[in-house]
DNA sequence: CAATTCACTTGACACCATGTCAAGTTGACA
DNA sequence: TGTCAACTTGACATGGTGTCAAGTGAATTG
C-alpha cells in the first residue's frame, strides 16, 4: 500500500479505461492494458486477480471520477414521482455513454466467465433499484398506469434503459445522444404514466 | 451430395439445434455438436467452414422447420396498419423463444468474430424490414404518431422487439411468454400510434 | 475384378488469450 | 549491509478454434 503501489494501480485503471473507451470493447487484452500502463502483463495480476475483477474496478473508478452519486441526487430529491422518473432517466441515459466501453467488455464476458456475470449483474441491480424507486414514487402519487404492476413497470423501465438498447440505437441506428434521451423520456412517460397524469 | 452427405449435414444441424436449445447458448463447442451427431469433430468442418457459418445454417434450418414465412403471412395480409403491426409483433415475439438458443450463441460471438457479426446483422436486418413495413403501413393510414419519423419509429420498434430484451424480461425478470407478448403489444401501440387511432 | 473416389477417422499441430509459477532485478528503507 | 516490496523475464498449462496429413472402408465405375 505504498504510494508506488497506489500509483501503479490507478495507472492500470486509467489505462484500461482509456483503451476501453476508444477501443472495440472486448478486444482489449490484458497485455494491451499492461503496455499502456507501462508495466509487464504479469504485473497487472499483482493488482487484480483476473480480467473480470479489473473491469469491475474500472467501473468503480469511473463512478468515482464521474461522481455518479451527484448525478443521481436530483432524482432522489424530486418531490413528485413524475419528476423523479424524468430526472432518473436523464441521469442514467446521460451516464451510459460514459461507461459504455467497460460495460460492453463486461457484457461480452458474461457467457464464458461466471465472475463477470455476477459482477455485471450486481451493477445492473443498482440501475434496477433506481428504476424501482422512480416507479414507487409514481405509484405513491397515483400516477402509475393501471396496465402495469409496480414490478412489471420496474422491469420494463429497466429493460428500456439497458446499455444494450442504448448501443443499438446510437451505434447501429445512428441516433445522437440528444435524440436518444428525448425519446427515452417520451417513451418512459407514455408507458408508465396513467392517462390523467 | 450423396444421400449420406445430406443426412450427415442435417444430422449436424439437428444436433446443434437441440444442444443450443437445451444448453447455455455459447457454451456449445464444436466437439459437443460432433459428438451429438455421432461423428468426429473434424468431420463437422467437412460440412461447415467454421462455427459462425454452422450457427447461421442452423437458423436457416429452424426457419424452414418452423415455417417462418407462414407465420409472417397474417402480418403481410393485414388490411390496415394497426392490424399489421399487431400481427407482426405477435408473429415475431412468438418466434423469438424458438430461435433463442442459436440467437444467443450468435450474439455472444459478435465481439470476437467478424463473420458472426455480419451474419447476425443480416438476420437482424430481416426483422428490421418487418418493423419498417408495419411502420410504413401505419404511416400510410395516418396512424403513426407525429412524435416519430418513420425511421425513428422503425428503429424504436426494432430495438423494443430485440432478442436481448426478450431474454432480459423472460429470463432475468421472470416474465412468462404471455405477459411478455401482451406488454409488447401494448407498448408498441402506445409508442407508435397517434392519439386518435 | 481392379481402381478410384468420397465421406469420414485419427492424431498432431498452430494460434491466441488467460492465468500461474519460479527465479531474478532494482530501489527504498532499517 | 541486509531485507522487503514491486516489478521483470521467461516458461508453461489450459481450452477452444481451425488446419493438415495420412489413413480406412464402402460404394461406384471402367
Amino acid at each position: 500500500m505504498s504510494s508506488t503501489n497506489l500509483d501503479t494501480r490507478t495507472r492500470i485503471l486509467k489505462s484500461a479505461w482509456s483503451l476501453l473507451e476508444s477501443g472495440t470493447g472486448s478486444a482489449v487484452r490484458m497485455s494491451d492494458i499492461a503496455k499502456a500502463a507501462g508495466i509487464s502483463r504479469q504485473a497487472v495480476y499483482l493488482h487484480f486477480p483476473n480480467r473480470a475483477d479489473l473491469l469491475i474496478a474500472v467501473t468503480r473508478h469511473i463512478d468515482d471520477a464521474k461522481d455518479i452519486d451527484a448525478r443521481l441526487a436530483p432524482s432522489r430529491a424530486a418531490a413528485v414521482g413524475k419528476a423523479r422518473l424524468e430526472a432518473f432517466v436523464e441521469a442514467w441515459c446521460t451516464y451510459i455513454p460514459e461507461i459504455y466501453g467497460v460495460a460492453s467488455a463486461l457484457i461480452s464476458m458474461q457467457d464464458n466467465d461466471k465472475e463477470a456475470r455476477t459482477a455485471w449483474t450486481n451493477r445492473e441491480q443498482a440501475v434496477r433499484e433506481g428504476c424501482e424507486a422512480a416507479v414507487n414514487a409514481l405509484s405513491r402519487d397515483g400516477d402509475l398506469t393501471p396496465r402495469l404492476s409496480p414490478k412489471e413497470a420496474t422491469d420494463l423501465l429497466w429493460v428500456l434503459l439497458s446499455v444494450e438498447n442504448w448501443a443499438k440505437l446510437t451505434r447501429e441506428c445512428g441516433w445522437n445522444q440528444e435524440t436518444y434521451l428525448k425519446h427515452m423520456q417520451d417513451i418512459s412517460q407514455q408507458v408508465l404514466l396513467s392517462e390523467n397524469s
